[in-house]
DNA sequence: GTGAAAGCGCTAACAG
DNA sequence: CTGTTAGCGCTTTCAC
C-alpha cells in the first residue's frame, strides 16, 4: 500500500495534523520534529495525494485545455507552450480536443468539472457563449484564446487580426501587387471577419479595388484549398497574390497553383498565416504573419493561475501584435 | 456552492446510500425511486465529484501520457489518437513533455501518481528503464508507445523499424540506387539502430556494400539535417538518395541538398519516415514509410485501459508493420 | 509547538 | 429495496 500521512505520523512519533504542517509549511512546527518528519517522509518514500487534499477543499493544481485539434501545428505549438508554463506553475493540464464540435465541449466542460479542475483554457468557443457565461456562473477561471467574445468578462488573450491582416497586404502592395486573392474558411468568425477587415483597408490605402472574386472559402483543409486555387486560375483569375487564412491553406493554394502550371514566386506570390514549422519547411520557405503562438500560450497561463491563485482580479484582455515574417514566397508581380 | 450527494438525497427524500446506487447502477433500487432521484439530480444540475469518488478507492478516470515534444507533428498525431481513443472509453489525458529529459519524466511521472492517475502510457523512456520498473513496482498500470524495452514486463505498442528500415532501402535499390547515405539521429536508441539493420540487410540483398561514410547524425533538428547533407554534397561525397530518420529530418535533407545545387528528386533520391503532416504538403510529396500513428496510438489506450480495468491480464507486445508510402521524391538515378 | 477531532463528498458493507 | 455507518487521506480550527 501506498503510505498515508498516518504512516508518517506513526513513524515519526508525531500527530497527523504535524505533518499536515510541514507538508504545507503551514503553522509553527520545531525545526527539530520539522526535520524528523521529512527525514521519514524521505525513507518511506511519501507522496502526498492531490485527491484527498482537493477533497479538503485545496487545489487540484490541474487546468483543463480545450482545443480544436491538437494535430493541427498551430494548436500543438499552442499546446506545447501553455504545458510548458503551467507545468512551471505547478499544474498539469488535461487536453481536450473538440474539433470545434459544440457538444464534445459541452461533454469536456462538465467532465472537467467533475475532475474539479482549477481552471479552464478555452482554444475554442467560437461559436456558441452560452458555454462561457455557464462557466462563469459556475464561478470557475476560464480564460480564452485566440478567440474573440467581446460580450464577455473573460480574461483572454488574441493577436491583432485586423493588424495581420493589414500587414499581409501591405507587404504586398508595397511590392506592387493590386489583385490579390484572399483564401479563407468560412469567414464565419471574427478572426477571419478582421483579417478581411485589414485586407480591404490596406486594399484601399494602396489605391486598389475590392474584388469580391478574390475572396474564396473553402473548409480550412490542405486539399480544399489546394482544388480551390487551381480551380480559380484554371477559370482564367489570375490575381497576383494570395493571402491565405493560415500556413497549410497556403501551401495548399500554393500546390494548387502549380498544379495548374504557375511558378512561386515568379508568377504568383503566396502569404500565409501562424508562422508554423510548415511555414518555414515549406519550399520555398514560405512569407507569413506571425502569430506569437508561445507568448500566447504562456500568457494565457499566467492569466488564468493569476485568477484561480487571486480570485478576484481584475479580468484582462491582452492584445498581441502579430509580426510579418519575410520569406522567399512573395515577390514582385511580374508585368 | 456545486450541490453534493447530500442536497439530491435530502431533495429526493431518500438516503444518500441510494443516491449513490443510482448514479453508479449498483444495488437494488425500485424504478420509482430512481426516477425520482434521477429527476432531482436534473433539476439542480448535480455533478458527482470524481474527486470525491477517487478517494474512496475508486478510479479518476484519468492517463497520463508522458511524451517527449507534443509540438512535433509526430507526437501530436499520436496524442490526437490517444486522446481520442481514451475519450471514448471514457479517459481523460493529461498531457506531459519531457523533452526528454530524465528529470523531467521523474517528476511527472510522481507528479501523475499523486494524482492517482489510473496509469500512464511512456512515449519516452528510451534512456532509463528503471523508472519503468518502479512504476511496474508500484503497480501502476503503463504502456510504452515506440519504446523498446525488451527486458521488461510492460504492454507496448511498436512499429517494426528493422521492416522500416529495410523496405526504404529495398525501394531505393529496386530503383537502382546503391549508394545510399542514412540521415540518423545520434544512432544511441533501438529504433535507429533497427532501421539500420535494415538499411544494411536490404543493401546486401541487392549486392551493393555499405559505407561508413554514409552515416550521417545529426542533433534531430530540420537546421541541423540541412547543413549536414549540405556539407555532405559539397564535400564532393554525392550518394545517389538519402533514407532520413523521419519527415522531419528529410525535408532538411532536401533543403539542404537544393542550395548544394541538387534538384529533387532528380539529382537525389529521398525518403522519410513516419509520413507526418509535412510528408504530404511537401513539395515535391515526399516518399516515406508510413507509421500507422492513429492505430499504435488506439492501440497502446486499448492495452493500458485492459490493464487498468482487468487487473492481472496478460502483457502483450503489438508490433505493427510499417508501410512504403511512394510519393514524388524518389526515382531511379540518373547515370 | 503540538494534537484531537470534525469534516470534505462519496462508496461499500451491513442491517433492516 | 432502502438506510446507517464507517472510512478514504488530508486540512483546519481549537484546545492544551
Amino acid at each position: 500500500m501506498k503510505p498515508t500521512i498516518y504512516d508518517v505520523a506513526e513513524k515519526a512519533g508525531v500527530s497527523i495534523a504535524t505533518v499536515s504542517k510541514v507538508i504545507n509549511n503551514t503553522g509553527k512546527i520545531s525545526d527539530k520534529t520539522k526535520q524528523k518528519v521529512l527525514k521519514i517522509m524521505e525513507e518511506i518514500n511519501y507522496q502526498p495525494s492531490v485527491v484527498a487534499s482537493a477533497l479538503t477543499g485545496k487545489q487540484t493544481n490541474t487546468i483543463g485545455f480545450l482545443i480544436p485539434d491538437i494535430a493541427n501545428p498551430f494548436h500543438a505549438e499552442m499546446a506545447r507552450s501553455v504545458e510548458d508554463r503551467g507545468h512551471e506553475l505547478g499544474f498539469s493540464v488535461v487536453m481536450c480536443n473538440t474539433d470545434g464540435n459544440l457538444d464534445k465541449e459541452a461533454q469536456y466542460l462538465e467532465w472537467l468539472q467533475r475532475k474539479r479542475v482549477d481552471g479552464i483554457i478555452l482554444g475554442s468557443a467560437a461559436q456558441n457563449n452560452a458555454i462561457i457565461k455557464e462557466l462563469i456562473k459556475q464561478e470557475i477561471p476560464a480564460a480564452l484564446i485566440a478567440t474573440d467574445m467581446p460580450s464577455l468578462s473573460v480574461n483572454a488573450v488574441l493577436v491583432d487580426d485586423f493588424l495581420g491582416g493589414y500587414q499581409a497586404i501591405s507587404h504586398l502592395t508595397s511590392l506592387g501587387h493590386t489583385d490579390i486573392a484572399f483564401l479563407a474558411g468560412n469567414l464565419n468568425n471574427v478572426m477571419e471577419k478582421e483579417r478581411l477587415r485589414g485586407y480591404k483597408q490596406a486594399l484601399q490605402e494602396a489605391g486598389a479595388a475590392f474584388d469580391r472574386k478574390n475572396l474564396l472559402t473553402n473548409n480550412f483543409s490542405f486539399d480544399d484549398a489546394k482544388r480551390s486555387m487551381k480551380k480559380l486560375i484554371e477559370s482564367g483569375r489570375r490575381p497576383t497574390a494570395v493571402f491565405a487564412f493560415n500556413d497549410l491553406l497556403a501551401i495548399g493554394a500554393i500546390h494548387g497553383a502549380k498544379e495548374a502550371g504557375l511558378k512561386i514566386p515568379d508568377d504568383l506570390s503566396v502569404i500565409g498565416f501562424d508562422n508554423t514549422l510548415l511555414a518555414a519547411v515549406n519550399d520555398p520557405p514560405l512569407t507569413t504573419i506571425a502569430q506569437p503562438i508561445q507568448d500566447m500560450g504562456r500568457t494565457v497561463t499566467d492569466l488564468l493561475v493569476k485568477e484561480i491563485k487571486g480570485g478576484n482580479t481584475v479580468k484582462q484582455r491582452v492584445v498581441l501584435l502579430p509580426e510579418l515574417v519575410v520569406r522567399q514566397t512573395t515577390i514582385p508581380p511580374k508585368i
